[in-house]
DNA sequence: ACCTGAACACCGTTCAAGT
DNA sequence: ACCTGAACACCGTTCAAGT
């Protein structure tokens, strides 16, 4: 991994190539593996050398963010704004299922850098476009929230492989007693996560199909929009 | 800080005793100041004497978590689903207003505790009391997502206090510069987050009424779910 | 049974020094 | 201008020892 040329002399470290070694390293050992000091011995620098090119931690990862935000496509044109915010909403949902430490990372981002202010505001340009007012756009953007990302915060929320080993899973009897005591102490629990075995049809707990979850959110948020847009909701009245 | 009886003889530690101290002193001094160490300083002990009481620190969080949800109000009786929902999510929605900590402490919490599972049981139990099918009811339950909480991932997120002294705010006139910036770069942004300065009348940025965004979204999501409930919706179709 | 002390393997970041 | 080395002030957690 250490950066050298053909006769081993060093490659110049810039502020691009920490940052895309940040990405790739973060996509590879998930996010909280990753430290000042794990990084410089990833790019073959010792870790004081990397405040050459970023400020701190917190610069790097709003650095991430920005590579992140560039991967997300610009609001298709020629649309209604219904099908353009659902477009980047589901672009965006891709760009960050493609890089699974964005999420907590954004979720703790407080400084918005000039990349994710641009995201915002051409995001916020797709209802204005569309006739929204200001005020039912302001709203609007708020009801969204993180679901502009393309994540929201899940309840039975899987915690993430985080590139590791997921632990052996129990074997089926003790698995089939947890499942009936489970059933017992949390019935509603029970009912409904086994209610739906969408994709994998497993009868064991999340065989949730996330992708499908996040499109009914959306879109009943969505046409909850349209129809106050429809009636001329203001937030005075 | 230091816990001692009358003639200074030491108070015993209990699990409960550890529970309290941390929510009390993350309420206090902010989570991320939560170390181990730190508590076990306030509790008057040596960090290694907490484990004693938990297994390691998340564990700490998960009792943390017990503590909050039970001071969460109970399903209220004989009224409808929504009412029902409306309550209890912002009776939650108190609770996380009460101890800041708990917020990004639920983001991070992958095992659920009894409490938390009841929580989420008598939750659930809402919506089927109210005549929701199984089905509706868990693709209900994940558009809910967090806002079960009383909380949404939000955009323009204030950074939280974090029981610390916000830093001096910049001189009047380099803010108008500043906002006359941003509004020339990012004009969607500036119109929208001018646009509503609700509660303190404001003109600066995040003026925002917080409470009104909650439940405006609340809303927007059980008039949906109440349209789909109505109109005898199920995934298959 | 409960608490202590010393130690281990980590962090982010500083400062002064090297080339 | 860029990188290095040593150090500081922290972490969570282990292990063996004390009472």
């Amino acid at each position: 991994m250490v950066q050298q040329g053909e006769g081993g002399q060093r490659v110049r470290l810039t502020r691009d190539r920490v940052l895309e070694a940040a990405v790739a390293l973060a996509d590879e050992i998930g996010i909280e593996a990753v430290s000042m000091r794990r990084l410089a011995q990833e790019v073959g620098v010792v870790p004081m050398a990397l405040y050459k090119h970023v400020a701190n931690k917190e610069e790097l990862l709003d650095g991430m963010v920005d590579l992140l935000v560039a991967e997300i496509d610009p609001p298709a044109r020629d649309v209604g704004w219904k099908p353009a915010v659902r477009l980047r909403v589901l672009s965006a949902r891709r760009a960050l299922l493609r890089h699974p430490w964005a999420r907590p990372v954004l979720e703790t981002r407080v400084n918005k850098t000039p990349a994710v202010l641009d995201y915002m505001d051409s995001f916020i340009g797709m209802f204005l476009a569309g006739g929204f007012s200001v005020d039912l756009t302001h709203h609007v953007m708020h009801a969204l929230g993180s679901r502009m990302w393309g994540f929201t915060q899940e309840l039975f929320q899987e915690p993430a492989p985080a590139a590791a080993e997921p632990p052996p899973a129990p074997p089926p009897e003790a698995m089939a007693a947890m499942l009936g005591q489970m059933a017992a102490l949390y019935p509603n629990v029970a009912r409904v996560a086994t209610a739906s075995a969408h994709d994998d049809g497993s009868v064991v707990g999340p065989g949730c199909d996330d992708q499908f979850e996040f499109e009914f959110a959306l879109d009943l948020l969505l046409d909850g929009f349209e129809r106050l847009h429809a009636q001329g909701w203001s937030s005075r009245s």
